[in-house]
DNA sequence: CCACATCCCTACCAATCGGTACACAAGGGA
DNA sequence: TCCCTTGTGTACCGATTGGTAGGGATGTGG
């Protein structure tokens, strides 16, 4: 039973070159020849290795979230709910502008990709988004019944203003803004942040968690 | 000496059906043929009229920012600088979710727009958020000056923050989100408004000034 | 009625899009 | 060594992109 002609180049490394190539352009921007330029392949061995266009995307958008967007799951587990703000919109302000890769946010930019023929694109997109919410959400209610909230505040609504921030500064990273620009829209979205009366909670030391560097 | 053959359309209505076009499917996600078709005319008539689809979608653009986006500007002229950030802000999440014509904006659509080809067009886009937030700025450092805002207040972070604020609101308008959704953005935005000291001022009743329609 | 200027329309252009057919190269199992 | 399986590479597919040439239609000024 013959075993085939091994594949000549490495799947990992083909991915993390299409994840940049995607970035950089948006799903429908990328052309083939971009990104089989990009990943060193022709396209008969894209097609092989990673299915279509759509399917290679997909892929690279699960590493994007896996490995790029991790900080934002992360700061889910900071120990207030004014750290895990904290946390999320500084972290953003740094991942957004790192120079070890394309500036803004995939997925922002995916969700605005124009074509209604990439509409399940669009769906992944939004579901990623609208469950990494819910997740914040639940964390933010569970804040405000340990009284780390004030018992009027609003999960849904806070949960919502965070996206829309980090939404705002993807695009803002995405027309060129630098790193201190964010740092202070981040700063002044927090000031918005509710304190609970009982124990206040103000800005913290804990944004040490967030390096500088990749 | 001979006039020549009138135009069988109206240019008005044509610029409107191609704005609308344009809004829904970005810079380069709308064809000509999306264009044509919308605006009843065929593709010699729209390059006679109109130059070409950069020049239609810079025409288009102008349309835009002074016909739907006028309540930015007219916001600017708000007594207190709380009261141009409210109508800002509440303006943007009547405007973005407005059912009279498509859901987002076509500014923040255009700038993610993909391709390096169309880099004049993103400039454009660029130079216009810049010289709002200008005047925005500009704006609020009179207030600082009028004691509206407290002497430490920045108006250029805030100038930034508001502007970050509603590209994050056209993105989720773009992503189908309600207007209560982005109204509540908008009320825990200017939840982060500096307030001075000596004269506060709170949530007004100007926000009768935003209608619900159009 | 004629001439002229302008517009409309069909049909086309080269370039690029995502995707693939097919011949050849490269390896392991018998 | 021969075969079989799999990846590589070239050259192509039909469809669509933005943009245009050129003839016929339609109006005004003489």
């Amino acid at each position: 039973m013959a075993i085939g002609r091994p594949r000549a180049f490495c799947t990992e490394t083909a991915l993390n070159a299409a994840l940049n190539v995607f970035w950089r352009k948006g799903y429908e921007g990328a052309s083939l020849t971009d990104l089989t330029e990009a990943m060193g392949i022709n396209r008969p061995s894209l097609y092989a290795a990673f299915g279509n266009k759509e399917e290679l995307f997909r892929k690279a958008l699960d590493r994007y979230v896996n490995e790029k967007v991790s900080f934002a799951s992360e700061a889910l587990e900071a120990p207030t709910a004014y750290q895990v703000a904290e946390r999320l919109l500084l972290g953003a302000a740094e991942m957004l502008t790192n120079p070890d890769h394309p500036v803004g946010c995939l997925a922002v930019r995916g969700s605005l990709t124009c074509g209604e023929e990439s509409q399940s694109i669009r769906n992944e997109i939004a579901h990623l988004r609208s469950e990494y919410e819910a997740n914040l959400r639940g964390r933010l209610e569970r804040a405000r019944d340990e009284g780390d909230l004030p018992a009027d505040a609003q999960p849904e609504h806070l949960a919502r203003f965070i996206t829309t921030i980090f939404q705002g500064m993807a695009v803002q990273a995405a027309g060129g803004a630098a790193r201190e620009a964010l740092r202070g829209v981040a700063e002044t979205a927090l000031r918005a942040w509710p304190r609970a009366p009982a124990a206040r909670h103000g800005p913290s030391a804990d944004t040490l968690a967030v390096s500088d560097g990749d």
